[in-house]
DNA sequence: TTTTATCTTGCAAGCGTTTGCAAAATTGGC
DNA sequence: GCCAATTTTGCAAACGCTTGCAAGATAAAA
């Protein structure tokens, strides 16, 4: 029984569109009209009311906009957290294209809505936002139906576990680590350890396939002791690497489906005394920034991180202005960034 | 002149309180009042409402609810961007502490706004947020000034620059320079290159004092062209080394004013030949999480990020329960972290 | 000049809440 | 069992905007 707090005044003194309409001398619709670039305004009453909602420093309540059945030119975002360059890269992308439409940014992170989610996309969605952003969601279904109608403007990023209509951005998983795996296998390598993604997520399946893949056309059985399980974090490419090296053969190379666990996969390499690139190889997948940082450089598949996201606002925006439209899906390249991590077979 | 696109049904089939009232048998305002907490509410109508509500799915539309005077219980975060440690630990520590409220988070990059910070502002807080973070602002005032109401809550985060009246939490700049200029002159060095950080932010010039002071109290002489102008960026840091390694008499270590310019300068170092700690020592501050993976790792002043965010959470929460309340000005303990990067001066 | 089609504008209703006010119901004290 | 004090409820008026409808202006056509 919570005590209520009633100290909160409208002290909101500020400039309506009725104040605008009478500064301006005409009804409050013109000003609406006005305001929200209507096309059959008279150009004079057009220009006097935009004088007079400058001169009166008037500012859109958004609140009262989308209630009132228009835009809250909000769209929301769902990510897992926002404290890794993966994220924070993907993130980049969206705020900066958003910044060239006149969209904000209601950020979320699904951390907080364990078990949840249907309840809390109702919440957000319940006339706070125009579209919706899921950022590679665990279990996209538990998200999507919550969802006002079908067609609630969504696009999905680096996630295709969800259905056949929905519009999704992401990158050639499948042809990313096949091209490493065929890399490390044109270094000499035969023992490609490869340390999993979270395997919810269609990218670490999708992975994994492309790594078996490389393997199989070369004609190299697939050792499934090299195959570990980790998680996309980099505590888990640590353990993960951890088991690979106390094999009876432990691998000469390490391919680790993402940067980060990589970066933990190259910890527990150095932890063994063993040294990279020359003793064991590592290759990761995403670039984020961290791997250039690292040391060695950390040679990986970079996926347009940036580019997720501008495309995933653009995808937005058009769904936003067309609901009835097709979905789309939109597959970025993935590029093999060669840099000091990987090694040629010695000995 | 835009095209209007009407094709915007008002399709949100939600529930609302006069549909959760009729189910219920009570008068919608009973249902208001039940649902925010109101206390004077008979307990059998209460558990009917609420039934009732839970029922039919019913959840709350956040802008009409602060169009009418409510909260709308999102907060505004006003940072420069998202793509850097400091700030996405800070954003971290804010989301963690949002969590434990009920409280969401719009998010807003300044970058965006330039020259026009007052005109976004008003936007932001017509209506929309209960309360306003501000991170690191470069002029504060641009932004208060645009604040409806001399106590409208707000809290800066990182910026001491902004008048005796406003809540802010920052660290103790001063010490963590002084303490770090400290370390470096007992390892011997006492030719220690100083990298400004961007000099109208409050916390450059408090470093750049703490260091003079530890020169001073240590009766060093302060050479001037030990001190090249940064912006806390990777580049000005890559650059003011590079002014100091061309000195006559180079530094014999470097004192960077974030972590961020500190892996530019380390960066410089390389591309001279020199080799760090051996040739050159470096020191940075704030701790971000690339400051352990660059290699080697980075000595540096830990700034306590996460809780930044924490602290400034709850100190908006506080002052958004009790506008009238007096403004506090909280300051975290820097800490100094030694890592790899800082070797004692030989020969 | 009259008629008709096309622009412009204003009015009023409504979006889903909160909340002041007043009426109704309950409780307690005699 | 009655009256006053207190608790509980409902009504109606906002909050600031959009938008369908209809009327008034204006331009084009006849």
């Amino acid at each position: 029984m919570t005590i209520q707090n009633n100290n909160r005044k409208k002290s909101h003194n500020s400039v309506t569109i009725v104040d605008v309409a009478r500064a301006a001398g005409v009804s409050y619709s013109t000003v609406s009209r006005v305001l929200s670039g209507f096309e059959f305004v008279n150009d004079d009453t057009r220009k006097k009311v935009l004088q007079a909602a400058e001169a009166m420093g008037y500012v859109v309540n958004l609140q009262a906009r989308s209630l009132a059945g228009g835009r809250s030119n909000i769209i929301g975002l769902l990510a897992p957290a926002i404290n890794n360059g993966y994220i924070s890269e993907i993130v980049r992308g969206i705020d900066e294209e958003l910044a060239r439409s006149d969209y904000d940014l209601m950020l979320y992170t699904t951390h907080r809505y364990a078990g949840k989610e249907a309840f809390y996309v109702k919440t957000i969605v319940n006339g706070l936002v125009d579209g919706l952003i899921l950022l590679a969601p665990l279990i996209p279904a538990n998200y999507m139906q919550a969802l006002p109608s079908h067609d609630f403007p969504l696009v999905l990023i680096d996630q295709a576990n969800s259905g056949p209509n929905t519009t999704t951005v992401d990158a050639t998983n499948w042809q990313g680590a096949y091209e490493a795996t065929q890399y490390l296998l044109g270094l000499g390598h035969r023992r490609v350890g490869f340390i999993t993604g979270y395997m919810e997520i269609s990218s670490s399946t999708e992975r994994l396939d492309g790594y078996r893949a490389a393997l199989h056309h070369n004609r190299i059985p697939i050792d499934e002791t090299l195959i570990v399980t980790g998680d996309y974090q980099s505590l888990g490419g640590f353990q993960g690497t951890e088991r690979l090296l106390a094999l009876p053969q432990p691998p000469t190379a390490i391919f680790a489906s993402n940067d980060r666990s990589a970066i933990g996969a190259m910890e527990a390499i150095r932890a063994h005394g063993l040294h990279i690139p020359q003793d064991v190889s590592v290759i990761g997948f995403d670039d984020i920034p961290e791997a250039s940082l690292v040391y060695p450089k950390l040679t990986t598949v970079r996926q347009p991180l940036v580019q997720f996201g501008q495309v995933a606002v653009r995808l937005l925006l058009e769904k936003i202005d067309a609901p009835e439209k097709e979905a789309r899906r939109v597959t970025l390249a993935t590029q093999l960034v060669i840099r000091d991590s990987c090694a040629p077979l010695t000995g």
